[in-house]
DNA sequence: TATTTTTTTGACCAAATGGACAACTTTTTA
DNA sequence: TAAAAAGTTGTCCATTTGGTCAAAAAAATA
């Protein structure tokens, strides 16, 4: 066990560590913080327990460095908007985006979700720092088309708000929506959901 | 300790289970049902832990207990959508019942979210039953409405999505709601919400 | 008020789980 | 290829936690 600051990782700590984080988000996103227990992730990735336990040193390690991946890929998309396009192009370009996402990163929308959710112990810090500073942004440019008039007036916060919660109820609350639909209509969810959507804010976005 | 089936339950008996299924959702609502634990609870009614295992025989019957309670009064709303009403009215009144609750009952909001996101093992009957037949039943309802030309058409099904999260986002996301935004916005985050929602669907159902 | 029933709790148990560690194996390096 | 470093694991431990139980206390009843 050394315990030696590194500067460089080895190529198996890299294999390791990557093997264990997907494994770790797996279980983590099925199960939560305290539901998921190493044993789990050991299994999820065939490591054993005390091998995993060298990589990291603890549970809440893995769960820390997960998240923090996570967050980074959560928050970018919003940057991308961009003050050059067409307004409301833009805007849905931001919608599908996070539909997208929803739809091949559930495991990541559920962590994220469950962690706000249960108070985002971890979260706090970049959710009142980074993001808020991206979303105060973007804010701004919103309030400036809507006073160019190039699209219509709404609540910047809460458009932004929508679009999360919209977007990601298909990720998060799959199982539901799911459930709801019929074999026919629950094989094509995103495209329904993505007509919906697009429909949806072109109706309340657009000038005249 | 009695195991025989009581038709008729005490006073004691109706005061302490109403006393721990209280606590009880505070906790669950809190921590997820993995991360609740029976001196968490007992703590939060101030009773000890074998006196609430004397009155439930698991921790699991406890949350069952208070999930079932909960699912009823969380599917009642929109059975009052009325046929009889003015369409838009009807849903925009369904809209402002929903983000009631996510003011009101922020808890139970957020154990539902849970349940659902961790795959409803608990919930799974309910939802592919006396939900979906509510569910059904409004979404003829929302395609008669279309077809008389009485609200701009649009997918049903992803219209309903589209009121749950949005307005449960404010209950189950609050955490975030509250990070993202300044003291003066955060002071009147349900007033903006709603006339955000009501501006946002009364634009998006709107005939002409 | 004496008796029965219900309620309460301190003490205890077993399983689950996060984590430590020494011994052993594999890989890297000189 | 020998020495050093990195990686692996069986075994063990302490804590947490769901749950039991017998005995005591309180409440209801006759």
């Amino acid at each position: 066990m050394t315990k030696i600051v590194q500067i460089k990782q080895t190529r198996i700590q890299r294999e390791k560590r990557l093997l264990i984080q997907k494994a770790a988000l797996q279980v983590f996103s099925e199960f939560g913080l305290r539901g998921a227990t190493l044993d789990k992730i050991a299994k999820a990735c065939g490591l054993t327990k005390p091998n995993i336990l060298y990589y990291y040193s603890s549970k809440d390690e893995i769960y820390a460095e997960v998240l923090q991946s996570l967050l980074e890929e959560w928050i970018r998309p919003l940057k991308d908007i961009s003050e050059n396009g067409d307004p409301l192009t833009e805007i849905l370009k931001y919608v599908q985006k996070k539909l997208t996402m929803s739809k091949t990163k559930k495991q990541e929308s559920k962590l994220f979700a469950t962690e706000i959710l249960h108070g985002a112990p971890l979260t706090q810090n970049i959710l009142a720092g980074s993001l808020k500073e991206t979303v105060d942004d973007k804010v701004k440019l919103l309030n400036k088309w809507i006073s160019e008039e190039k699209i219509a007036p709404v609540d910047p916060y809460h458009l932004i708000f929508s679009i999360w919660s919209m977007t990601q109820h298909y990720a998060d609350f799959d199982v539901q929506v799911y459930s709801l639909l019929n074999t026919k209509k629950r094989s094509r969810i995103f495209q329904d959901a993505e007509d919906f959507l697009l429909t949806f804010f072109t109706r309340c976005l657009k000038k005249n």
